[in-house]
DNA sequence: TATTTTTGATTGACTGATCAATCAATAAAA
DNA sequence: TTTTATTGATTGATCAGTCAATCAAAAATA
């Protein structure tokens, strides 16, 4: 059976299960015999290719990441004016790949995580970076610096306690509405700064 | 030493020492000795009480909630005003004690523990509930029922995602910015709707 | 009051299970 | 033959949970 080359195909099997079994499991405590269970190999070829559990389970949080970033990416290419694009982050956020309760779970464990493993924790700033600034960056398009630096904060706040709030399955909300709410914010704040944002426009 | 009635004393020192391990260790993944050793005791003792190490985490959970629980209505009976009481819960919310870094901690931990444990996501779904409901409540006086559920519901998460976002600290929101914001909210949702909620107010 | 009995508090030592990590051995391609 | 892929078996550590034994206060008895 042994062919060769079988290292990268190995190692995306592996973390997509650890994604698997970390979202069904609800937790990253997950053994490695599992995680290799479910990719179909032995637990020691897990730590063969990843040299031990945890760069496994951060091989996988980045993985994640990786994935939310060219989504935005993505999305954010198609959409063509900056009120357009701040739409794209916000829907790409709830989009259903990473609004599903397995990977709102796998999320939750990361944070959770994050307390603990200096390097998921700087995973998960990148990621609370990025979606401050991609949020900020078509706001000041739309309003004076300094308003923009707030609403980006509480959107990113929003959408963040929009999942967690997912997470609990309580009284759950469409992801329709948190997208509406999550908008809603945003047009809310704007709402009073448009006038003076369209004269800045001009002016720049 | 033996002296009789010790019980609720020990109880009560296995919780706050495992609500601090937790803090400190930012997760569940504590020891039964090391929560014993933080209280004093033997780790035979802490089951003595408890049971498990299951029991002994879901009172500390609610023990952590109740203690919430108090400070939100005695906050709230503070306030004359549907606005006042709205603030106060924003305040309690955010107040010094839940937003420390070890709570911040603990909380998150709780969350991932609740993807788990059925007993521990009750108990946060009735703090969320409670959460959504204290600023429901108070928002109605203030404007239409269904724009007071959906203002609800946004603050509700705001100041979740708040929360999430505090204990990556980076780029660290302080305290007052955090309440500042989640006011910000409400005042900016609200002000388009106050007048007509002033004539309902005449009307009921 | 003095003595014995009972009861609650407490622990050290132990058990069984779980798991990450290691390693030597095997099998197939190159 | 050399290299890469792969695994079964094993080790060592960590823990939750158990248990029998100890100790001292309180209650009962003489």
């Amino acid at each position: 059976m042994p062919k060769v080359g079988m290292e990268p195909v190995r190692r995306k099997a592996l973390v997509d299960a650890a994604m698997r079994v970390i979202g069904d499991h609800g937790s990253l405590t997950v053994t490695m015999s599992e995680i290799a269970k479910q990719a179909g190999v032995s637990p020691a070829l897990a730590h063969h290719y990843f040299g031990s559990k945890e760069q496994l389970l951060i091989e996988t949080v980045r993985h994640h990441l990786q994935r939310l970033r060219d989504s935005t990416v993505t999305a954010m290419r198609a959409a063509k004016t900056p009120r357009e694009k701040l739409s794209a982050v916000i829907h790409v956020s709830f989009h259903a790949d990473q609004f599903t309760p397995e990977t709102i779970a796998a999320w939750l464990a990361f944070y959770a995580e994050a307390q603990r493993s200096e390097e998921t924790r700087r995973f998960l700033v990148i990621y609370a970076r990025r979606l401050r600034s991609n949020l900020l960056a078509n706001l000041k398009a739309l309003c004076p610096g300094e308003d923009a630096e707030r609403i980006a904060e509480g959107a990113a706040a929003m959408i963040d306690g929009l999942y967690i709030r997912q997470s609990l399955r309580s009284a759950p909300i469409s992801i329709e509405a948190s997208i509406a709410l999550t908008e809603d914010y945003i047009n809310s704040l704007l709402a009073p700064l448009s006038a003076e944002a369209a004269v800045q426009r001009t002016e720049t």
